[in-house]
DNA sequence: CTTTGCTTGTGAAATCAATCACAAACGAAC
DNA sequence: GTTCGTTTGTGATTGATTTCACAAGCAAAG
């Protein structure tokens, strides 16, 4: 099945969805409701029903869904069925968080080339690899087959670094510079903006009580 | 003016706004239109008006918006007209790398105290602070006045983390563990979930072309 | 003082997302 | 084989958010 317009909350529901069955096949639970989901995820079940529906009918009505059957399907669905090969911008400190960061590695995403442009950061070994100039990303970028791009780098160099990454090939970025990208029609783009984050939690903090 | 509902996605886009009236104050400007916000902020003209409305009426017809006056209501109005005392739980690589990030003071937040559990990281000295340990927070959150909680623990600690961070008085909570935290009515959570946001690029990559 | 050219502010309309509610389907019990 | 309790899948409904479209207002020009 292949759905005309899947919203992103619904892919991150399925994200969701996906860590609490790891943890019901953990548990050695071998059939789930759409309740047990969701009370674990904090939805509601017809969400999870719904959310679902969309790829397919993977649940036995008066049973439930088999725990293992369907983490496999929205494994599949997620397009986590393959490894990634991911290229990190910025070999900064918070580069430095992500690469050294066990989690993607887990969930099938290889940082496979990092780059800088910083003269003292090019060169040094980070894990199995060496830290790129961004002058050769186009080449290492392709040599290294990178797939995504995160970025990692001060907001004014973010543009030109994505600039580059599409240039390479790259047709998907994550990006953690406090800045609006410009891409064109065909590449993903999602912004991490933690500035954003705290400030929307000083929002609710300022206007919590309406006295 | 006390709006009834604001949306969390219009508070993130007056954030954006507010970057955005930096940019143009910056760069001379003394008016702009809903139409120069909406481009450089990547959205429609007609809800940067209704995002605005909301809140007042800052505008003049034929004129547009004056650029020094809404930046300072719309920092008023997220709250940004004073400083939050935010506390870091976790001293690992990310923690660190948010704790030496400048953009957080450079936008109104100070981190005023770190904690792990850690032994060997308890007492080192990170700038003019001392991580604490963990099992100290109630006392020392207090004595700082923490008022927000950012958490960058491992999934395993992280809610454990979050309801002694709401013991100790603390009201909002910025999670970047993977995993989903149950907190009471009246306490705000984001989540920042690196795993989801690569996952979704995943799937957009896998999903792009309907062929 | 009147006209002209813009731009706001905002109800109304349209679009998008979440929830409801119920028929259909299944296994278990007897 | 029939009944019973349960749970799915989904059309219909509700709710939220975004976009539309236009009257009202403002400054500048003549």
């Amino acid at each position: 099945m292949r759905p005309a317009k899947i919203s992103e909350s619904a892919v991150r529901r399925l994200s969701l969805y996906l860590r609490v069955l790891d943890a019901f096949e953990l548990a050695g639970k071998t059939t789930v409701s759409s309740g047990d989901l969701a009370e674990r995820g904090g939805v509601t079940p017809a969400q999870v029903r719904k959310d679902l529906s969309h790829f397919g009918s993977f649940g036995k009505r008066g049973l439930g869904y088999p725990v293992s059957e369907l983490r496999e399907r929205v494994t599949e669905i997620l397009g986590l069925g393959r490894r990634w090969r991911v290229g990190l911008i910025g070999a900064g400190k918070l580069g430095a968080a992500l690469f050294f960061y066990d989690g993607f590695r887990g969930q099938g995403f290889d940082v496979v080339a990092v780059f800088d442009n910083d003269p003292d950061k090019i060169g040094q070994r980070w894990g199995r690899l060496a830290v790129e100039d961004v002058e050769s990303m186009d080449r290492v970028a392709r040599a290294s087959q990178v797939e995504m791009g995160i970025i990692v780098t001060p907001a004014v160099s973010a543009q030109q670094v994505a600039d580059r990454l599409i240039e390479s090939g790259v047709e998907a970025i994550l990006n953690f510079a406090p800045t609006r990208l410009q891409v064109p029609p065909g590449i993903t783009l999602r912004n991490v903006n933690l500035e954003i984050e705290l400030e929307s939690l000083a929002f609710a903090l300022t206007h919590e009580n309406g006295a």
